[in-house]
DNA sequence: CGTACCACACTTGTATACAAGTAGACTGCG
DNA sequence: CGCAGTCTACTTGTATACAAGTGTGGTACG
């Protein structure tokens, strides 16, 4: 049959584990992809040919081609058969929901930060905001102890497993969001993220929800700032853009 | 807008549909290997081959590796380089953090409910828990408008569009709710979901927000019941499952 | 000069061959 | 009988060849 029986060796399972600690070319290629599309080394509408990047990345077309299936789940990258992969468009929608979804996951998880929380974890979020102070010069940095600040969040309230969930979903926010970094000073987002964990730590979540809302709604009214100014990495159009100039003869 | 495709597979997430609907081997994988996934038909633990799937399919390895793949983003698949591929083991965090997360967004959708809803939608809702009530008896069907009925609430809120992330995010959820859904006759349900639907449209979001807990509460529970008989399902998550036996001669 | 058409280069989709590794099954030895 | 070592069938990862389709640019024609 098509099911058979497992055999009857008893089995200690090695805690060696298989899956997650090799690392296979197309996870590397993912990896370099994902670092590239969310950094907006490859911006919005940018043509991604799997022969090009197979022969830059040193792999063939197949771990480059799964690299781009799954950055297409992500939606991060388009895929139009026989015509093209193409970096995703941030289109208002998208960022719309993302922005709601993580404001509710963010805001309900205050909720459940217990009263006494992991004095570790404060203290991470302490020493994360000090870094944040002396990062405002560096935006990639800043941005890498933002989302840590977050993620910090989260797991003093034990909920640290929806992280992976928020950042796929919000994907398109953080390119945009890197956008706009440029908007304010990062002082101002620093100094939101301290209000709201003290609020948090004094006056618990009915003290720092309306901050953390506040903060939240800073970042998106900067994408739509950014929307006015930069309209093209905004995608209004439906189909693939156009293809670009063939290669040159050498 | 009326939706022309049959309603036989809703969809979770398609972010490659703005030309012509291409209809890959990839896609056409994917789709029935998620709907065994979800359906149970294939349970957790369940090996899969990519071999074996390609011969069953009448496709090459390709395809399937490639619709493997994208199952695994999902959270459906485990894949083990050199060792096999499997269907995910629903484990007690993954659940909890989906429910959490679902939570937070179907409770936060409720508050951005306009006064006065589209006519259409709620038209749509009531029909629907008209044919839940015929479908005491068909589990699948129930499963589906459930499906159909939560999806309308977030239409109603104008946050459709985070429904694919909700969906994606609580596969896990889904998959164990189906276990457990004989746990309780479906009119409960039923019930719960004309509350929440009524207190909505009368007394607004202060009003419909507790029954909705409640009910998410419920669905919550019953998997909690089903983990107690069926442990098995739930897995001790590390190590991949033993190999089954090789191939008998014929 | 405008337009229709056609060929070509490039794209992704699929099939297939080979490489690397794992773990159960088997055999030989003590 | 027990155990260790090897064998072997199976797994997924990667490379490559071919198939099918698309859009652009050049070309011939009206």
């Amino acid at each position: 049959m098509t099911d058979p029986r497992p055999p009857a060796t008893a089995r200690p399972y090695d805690p060696t584990m298989p899956s997650p600690s090799t690392r296979t070319n197309r996870r590397a290629v993912y990896d370099e992809l994902r670092r590239r599309v969310v950094g907006l080394e490859l911006g919005p509408g940018a043509p991604l040919s799997e022969n090009e990047l197979a022969a830059e990345l040193g792999v063939s077309r197949t771990p480059v081609r799964e690299a781009l299936i799954m950055l297409a789940q992500d939606g991060l990258v388009q895929v139009f058969p026989k015509v093209g992969s193409f970096v995703s468009r941030v289109d208002e929608r998208s960022v719309a929901d993302a922005q709601f979804l993580r404001e509710s996951v963010e805001l309900a998880s205050l909720g459940d930060v217990p009263a006494v929380p992991d004095a570790t974890v404060v203290a991470e979020l302490r020493a994360n905001l000090a870094r944040q102070e002396l990062a405002e010069r560096d935006a990639e940095e800043f941005f890498r102890l933002d989302e840590q600040f977050h993620q910090g969040l989260l797991r003093l309230a034990h909920h640290e497993g929806t992280w992976p969930a928020v950042v796929a979903a919000k994907a398109h926010l953080d390119r945009a969001r890197r956008l706009g970094l440029q908007e304010h000073s990062l002082h101002l987002f620093t100094d939101q993220h301290t209000r709201v964990l003290d609020a948090l730590l004094d006056g618990g979540a009915e003290a720092a929800r309306p901050l953390m809302r506040a903060h939240l709604r800073t970042v998106f009214d900067d994408i739509a700032r950014v929307r006015e100014r930069s309209p093209e990495l905004f995608a209004p159009t439906a189909g693939p853009p156009t293809r670009r100039n063939i290669a040159v003869w050498e």
